[in-house]
DNA sequence: CTGATACCTGAATCACTCGTCAGGTTGTGC
DNA sequence: GCACAACCTGACGAGTGATTCAGGTATCAG
């Protein structure tokens, strides 16, 4: 739980980012279980009692890809969606934003869903702090009368899981018609799935 | 890719079938990675070298769950929406069916997940079906109008990640709150996000 | 120049488990 | 009650790869 040490030296930071660079290549590539620390090692230039002063074990480094994918992509996230007032508006610079990241972070992408079976516990973290920011942005929608009311929690995981699979789709197994994919979800925030709304 | 022979007795089926719980069970709990042949056959109370007798591999062993899990999820939602007309109804139905069976077969949801880093072709192929299936009853509720039009494959996989999201986040972490989430997605689907429709 | 600190190395250790196989046991058709 | 097929066993050979550690090197303040 506790984070490790920060290098001392601006020796010390660089070799630890060329570490992490790697085990993000190696583990993206070869998954968790098929990455060595051999190879990760090799990647990065260095010896291999080496990864062992940066990171207690290979669950260790993985754990910090996860945490900085979280925050790589909420400031993605943020930037995108800096100065747009309408929370519809949001939402599509936001997916776009969302697809682009994980199509030019595959590797780092994969790494996440990866982390839900070697430590779920830093997976359901990395969830649970996008949805919470998420859902706060909703709230202040609801509240503006913007979006329909309703828990905002509850939204903004259904949210994420519509951009997760659309990013799975598109983003990571290359599936072409993303637009058309983005087409429709936006529909679908608009105006819902019926036809002729009910109630 | 080839199906592996079926045993030739019910003696043979029945162990077989035992293997196969078992290592639902181990991999549930322990993940792919951990999960160990010594601990599945002790787990089924048979010997090491009768899971030789049939699957190759361990890998093979998780392909027939996914294959398993495809199977039984498409007959529970078939079951649970069989006589519905109503598309959105169906929708509900076959929501609260998946809610419940991700519930009641945690280890085997588990397995299809972890699916994605063992043998990604098998998971596609669970979820590409699943979409099918999907995309079809969506494009005749379409030609109905009783739902918006639009590419009915895009609005599966729409739909399938927020059961996804709602199923991992209530089913298998077994978060409180289910029935607000449902609610708040059959909100969505009746009438989208916005407060006020556009377009 | 010197000593201290931070950093680096990679062969060796060690714990682990997959998959095999030679030798049983069970059940069934005749 | 025999012969044969199907099924089962569990110790073990072979390979793997994470982690350790004893012995270095780079850097810099004083």
């Amino acid at each position: 739980m506790t984070r490790l040490p920060r290098p001392a030296t601006a020796r010390g930071e660089a070799t630890r980012t060329k570490l992490l660079e790697a085990a993000e290549r190696e583990i993206g590539e070869r998954g968790f279980a098929g990455a060595s620390i051999a190879s990760i090692t090799q990647r990065a230039g260095v010896g291999q009692g080496t990864f062992y002063l940066y990171f207690p074990s290979k669950e260790d480094a993985l754990r910090e890809l996860v945490r900085h994918m979280g925050s790589e992509l909420r400031r993605a996230l943020a930037q995108a969606t800096a100065g747009i007032t309408s929370r519809l508006e949001a939402e599509r610079a936001g997916f776009e934003a969302f697809l682009r990241f994980s199509r030019e972070h595959r590797d780092l992408y994969r790494v996440v869903m990866e982390s839900q079976f070697v430590d779920p516990d830093v997976y359901r973290e990395y969830y649970e702090t996008l949805a919470e920011g998420y859902a706060r942005a909703l709230e202040r929608a609801q509240d503006r009368g913007e979006i329909r009311p309703g828990d905002p929690a509850a939204q903004a995981w259904a949210l994420m899981g519509i951009a997760h699979f659309i990013g799975l789709r598109h983003g990571v197994w290359q599936e072409p018609g993303e637009s058309a994919s983005l087409d429709v979800v936006f529909d679908l925030l608009e105006h819902g799935l019926a036809a002729t709304p009910r109630g």
